[in-house]
DNA sequence: TTTATATATTAGATATTTAGAATATTGTAA
DNA sequence: TTACAATATTCTAAATATCTAATATATAAA
């Protein structure tokens, strides 16, 4: 098969989004693009350890930027970025969920007091 | 904020996905469930790999088993694993068009031999 | 019980990813 | 030109992930 290559590409934009503080940018830019140093107050991180995560986020087509004077704009590349975290934060979500709903079950497994 | 846990939990989904072999095991059980032995057939990669990768997989919600037997039937626990498997896939390919696009426009750019 | 087959786990070596520090680049204004 | 603000890059060590090899477990059949 010669597609292995393509899970490879598929991989890396995978792993672009396995990272707590990128996806926290992608959240942020949802509602539109903004520069970075409005990402790095909103974040919590420093410059240049934004600045990397971005790197990462452009090389992989996570993201677009526009430039206006000393600023660089942000934004999400496509909206279906957006939709894959969403679906994928329902897989979470609803795994969270049957975690809790066994838990519960063995709960009322135990003897009572 | 304190979903900064939710986040972390998010990202290990999606480093789940960001393996190009994982990737390849969901699209074989995209068709249905099928035992360890068939997916290692498929994928060429020695027993104990996969069966490394089926628990990482397991551990975060993304596959489901059944034993029948000697046999563990795996499969995909949620559809919209796929889903967004899919997504991912599209925002990879509108990356690759786009730059190919690119290339041909600086194609276009160089001088006539 | 012994044996065989399917699957899972562990340990260790290697590779990859990450964050922080230092430094460089880009664009604007004085 | 020099100075400054915003952003990007490079280097390094620590943390993580991955593969291979060896070993363990579970189920069924003899």
């Amino acid at each position: 098969m010669a597609d292995r290559q393509l899970y490879r590409l598929h991989a890396s934009i995978c792993q672009t989004l396995a990272n707590a503080k990128r996806l926290e940018i992608i959240d942020q830019l949802r509602s539109g693009e903004m520069p970075v140093t409005v990402l790095a107050e909103a974040l919590e991180i420093s410059q240049a350890n934004l600045s990397q995560h971005l790197a990462v986020m452009r090389q992989n087509g996570i993201v677009a930027t526009r430039r206006e004077g000393l600023n660089v704009y942000y934004r999400l590349s496509n909206p279906k970025i957006t939709q894959a975290c969403d679906l994928m934060r329902q897989v979470l979500l609803e795994h969270l969920e049957a975690g809790a709903e066994l838990a519960r079950a063995e709960k009322r497994k135990e003897p009572r007091p």
